[in-house]
DNA sequence: CTGGAGGGAGTTTTT
DNA sequence: CTCCCTCCAG
């Protein structure tokens, strides 16, 4: 985790009050980067930028080459005044220019470091960023810097202007279980049926206005359902105050109120705090982080990079149309697109190129590499996920036998529910690996009961954290107590909390409730007390011990109680690595930071840098790259992924963009399996190759079927269709073969993208003449054998289509059985 | 009030 | 399949 980031990042920030104030720490800083980056004084990391980066900017591309920049990767840090958006292609050196262009902002042009913002989306990737930066600018210039993802700075730009959002200092962050509780509680108030409105979907949709910035005022109900929606979002706001406790979107939404705020002090503060505001990964922002971005950005020195192509969180809010449209907004921005890629083999990216290129509105890009074809893509074809599991073990080894690290190799799936048979393997063959994501460990009941603890002690108005722990350990306050309690509560107004004595004095209590809440709010107050001065370590260790948390997992001899106690174990470690973290920035570790970074910490920023195989999402990936990548199953209805839910129309074109951000983590070897069945949420899917895989250049790839999946049995089972004539005996031949040698003359001519030379321009598909809508290359539906392309169109009456099925090979079809996507 | 058993529902991606 | 919730008996 490296949440501690931004603290000491933004000391300068936070220590300056008046524009001449700022002027004169502008010159300190300015001179001590002059004295930590001496010219004769030779750095451990050379060569270092800021020796080559000299003020006024030379003329680029001769000391970029230096650098090791190509042209327009030097133009990228070159080009430092005004708006300037960068389409960065994968792998194609990102990262570099982004922390080059600090460094020559910093050494190049004196820009003192507080005065420069990068915005991040996670821990992970701050911490890199600030890391590199340092190696090239020095530690004390890289640690004045303000970087840190949009959550974690917007945090702590609220605990300094809490005020103008009319917070208290020691505001918590709710989370998503937290939030939902919020949203149950509120459902209940108000008497509307979790049925009717399931939590999740109400919160959903909470969501999506914050993240368009509409609060309950701009609300426009449709429909008495949206009618029960605004009544819930009301309420679950007037909770979040009382509780004096935010969500996710209100860290970026208050701090975007203030700095939007044209007359108060504060957002003078913050608009113009910022000389040089960076965003990375920019595709994946949403309305209302824009527009902080733009508020922050009054200088208008912003540099936005991202790539429209793995643009893959939708769902959550960001919207690809801003990096495409940052143009109309800032008609002066200087334009440079990244498009040479270093990381992959000339076969992958190939292959990424094929799946990427049908996509729909992407910014012309030419991805191009100079690298050889390197290994073929591997497509291969399992009986089931058993069998592709087993597969990828082998591989695994393989590749390890090959002298591939296992810190290098990785296993992705488009959904956890896959994780588990690939672990089940992996922990057969003992071959040692790690997941990212899935059941996450702060979400473990024992974990969240001792945070709940722990944020009840620093903020006594949470209500969620009270009502969790107020009888965990079981101390008879039960659920009418606790009725009682809230209607009480809801009568003065104040949170549950504040209501415990009013209850008891009001009566109507037995004397067992009254002892109990009297001695719960004792020894809430007490630890209270000890949380003043202890560090929170302490504090937790005091919590466990006196609240009978320990005796009850004591008692309970149960195997999973071993494993609960391991866990607060390791919760407590965390809480002791955050205090020597602290301790070594020259801080105090506080219970406040220690809860803020818990919320605002990612699985993916515990990936650990360990021998071991990596196993995540491919959501997960987005950002990593590794030697040899596993995509499994890749299945249409898996990957691309279709819900249940008819109604929510699955978004083709972002599922490609997440098939693109797969591919091209791949340095070397990428397999792609698919398996004929696979048991997921209980019942078994029968699975055609994806669509995807049918975008490959056919002369990238090489088809592969398991043992397995290669006996005539499974075949038919899987895959033989009655109306079939059974196939002849023999050597099965891949699809993907089959079209390399058979089938080649019916391929369309994108099926078949050739290898192109570095530079060349790429070619968009033209949609050809067909009949009856039918164009050639148009994707198609064919009930049996699932989606196909159009190679070919007899036109008549009554059309006959050639069609080109993934998994299926090439066929002949009435037109009139094909529906068109 | 507690604890266990049994039924039901919902299953993506996450700061 | 698994988790969560409810319901029921003590």
């Amino acid at each position: 985790m490296e949440g501690a980031e931004g603290e000491g990042g933004c000391r300068g920030f936070f220590a300056e009050k008046s524009a001449t104030a700022g002027a004169s720490c502008e010159r300190a800083a300015a001179a001590s980067s002059v004295r930590d980056s001496p010219h004769g004084e030779p750095r451990a990391t050379a060569p270092s930028v800021t020796d080559l980066v000299a003020f006024p900017p030379p003329a680029f591309p001769e000391p970029a080459d230096e650098l090791g920049l190509n042209e327009p990767q030097a133009r990228a840090v070159a080009h430092v005044e005004g708006p300037l958006v960068v389409f960065a292609g994968a792998g194609s050196g990102k990262t570099r220019v982004i922390t080059y262009r600090i460094a020559n902002l910093l050494a190049g042009h004196r820009v003192p470091p507080y005065r420069v913002l990068a915005v991040t989306f996670t821990n992970k990737a701050a911490g890199e960023m600030r890391r590199r930066i340092a190696s090239l600018a020095g530690d004390e210039i890289a640690k004045e810097l303000c970087i840190g993802t949009f959550h974690a700075t917007c945090a702590r730009l609220l605990r300094r202007f809490h005020d103008a959002a009319g917070l208290e200092r020691n505001f918590v962050i709710y989370d998503d279980s937290d939030q939902r509780a919020v949203v149950a509680r509120v459902l209940k108030e108000l008497s509307l049926d979790d049925k009717r409105y399931p939590p999740r979907q109400v919160l959903s949709r909470i969501h999506k206005e914050k993240q368009e910035g509409r609060g309950p005022a701009d609300f426009e109900p449709q429909g008495f359902f949206d009618d029960a929606i605004l009544k819930v979002y009301e309420g679950y706001e007037r909770y979040l105050r009382k509780a004096n406790a935010v969500d996710f979107d209100d860290l970026i939404l208050s701090v975007l109120r203030i700095a939007e705020d044209p007359k108060s002090l504060p957002g003078e503060d913050l608009r113009a705090r910022f000389r040089h505001v960076l965003v990375d990964e920019f595709q994946d922002v949403n309305q209302v982080q824009y527009r902080l971005v733009r508020a922050l950005a009054a200088s208008r020195n912003l540099c936005v990079v991202g790539d429209d192509d793995q643009s893959i969180y939708r769902w959550r809010g960001a919207d690809v149309r801003i990096v495409r449209n940052f143009r109309r907004d800032f008609p002066d921005a200087a334009i440079v697109k990244l498009e040479q890629n270093y990381r992959s083999s000339g076969n992958i990216v190939r292959a990424a190129l094929g799946v990427i290129k049908p996509a729909k509105d992407r910014e012309p890009k030419e991805l191009w590499t100079a690298r050889d074809g390197g290994e073929p893509v591997v497509v291969v074809a399992a009986q089931n996920e058993h069998d592709e599991a087993a597969w990828v073990a082998e591989r695994v080894r393989e590749a390890q036998a090959r002298g591939v690290p296992l810190g290098e190799v990785a296993i992705f799936y488009r959904v956890h529910a896959q994780s588990r048979v690939l672990e089940e393997v992996l922990r057969a063959e003992r071959i040692p690996y790690q997941i990212v994501g899935g059941m996450r460990f702060f979400e473990r009941a024992e974990v969240k009961d001792l945070l709940s603890y722990l944020r009840i002690l620093d903020n006594p108005k949470s209500d969620v954290d009270l009502e969790r722990i107020i009888n965990v350990p079981a101390r008879k306050i039960g659920q009418a107590t606790l009725d009682r309690l809230t209607q009480v509560a809801n009568a003065l107004n104040v949170p549950l909390y504040e209501a415990l004595v009013p209850l008891v004095e009001r009566g109507g209590l037995g004397t067992a409730a009254k002892k109990s809440l009297l001695a719960f709010r004792d020894l809430i107050e007490s630890l209270r007390e000890k949380a003043a001065s202890a560090p929170p370590s302490d504090l937790a260790r005091e919590v466990l011990a006196r609240t009978g948390y320990a005796r009850m997992l004591d008692e309970d001899d149960s195997a999973e109680s071993d494993a609960r106690k391991q866990n607060l174990q390791e919760l407590i470690g965390s809480i002791l690595d955050y205090e020597a973290e602290a301790a070594a920035a020259g801080q105090v570790g506080t219970l406040s930071g220690y809860l803020e970074r818990v919320t605002l910490s990612s699985d993916i920023d515990a990936l650990e840098d360990a021998p071991r195989v990596s196993m995540m999402t491919v959501h997960a990936a987005k950002g990593l790259e590794f030697d040899t990548v596993f995509i499994t199953g890749m299945e249409d209805e898996i990957f691309p992924f279709k819900g249940p839910d008819p109604k929510r129309n699955e978004d083709i074109e972002e599922e490609r963009r997440l098939a693109y951000v797969a591919v091209t983590r791949a340095r070397e070897r990428l397999f792609v399996t698919h398996a004929a069945r696979r048991m997921i949420f209980g019942n078994t899917r029968f699975g055609v190759p994806s669509r995807f895989i049918a975008d490959f250049p056919t002369a990238a790839v090489k088809g592969l079927m398991t043992a397995a999946a290669s006996s005539e049995r499974s075949f038919r089972d899987g895959y033989r269709d009655r109306d079939e004539p059974a196939r002849p005996r023999g050597p099965w031949v891949h699809p993907m073969d089959r079209e390399k040698t058979s089938a080649r003359s019916f391929a369309s001519p994108s099926a078949s993208v050739p290898a192109r030379a570095p530079g060349e321009r790429y070619i968009e598909r033209e949609p050809g003449e067909g009949a009856g809508g039918l164009a050639r290359g148009a994707r198609v539906m064919h009930e049996k054998f699932g989606v196909g392309a159009i190679v070919d169109v007899d036109p008549g009456d009554d059309p006959i289509a050639t069609v080109k099925f993934s998994g299926w090979g090439v066929k002949r079809i009435k037109a009139r059985f094909l529906r068109t996507e």
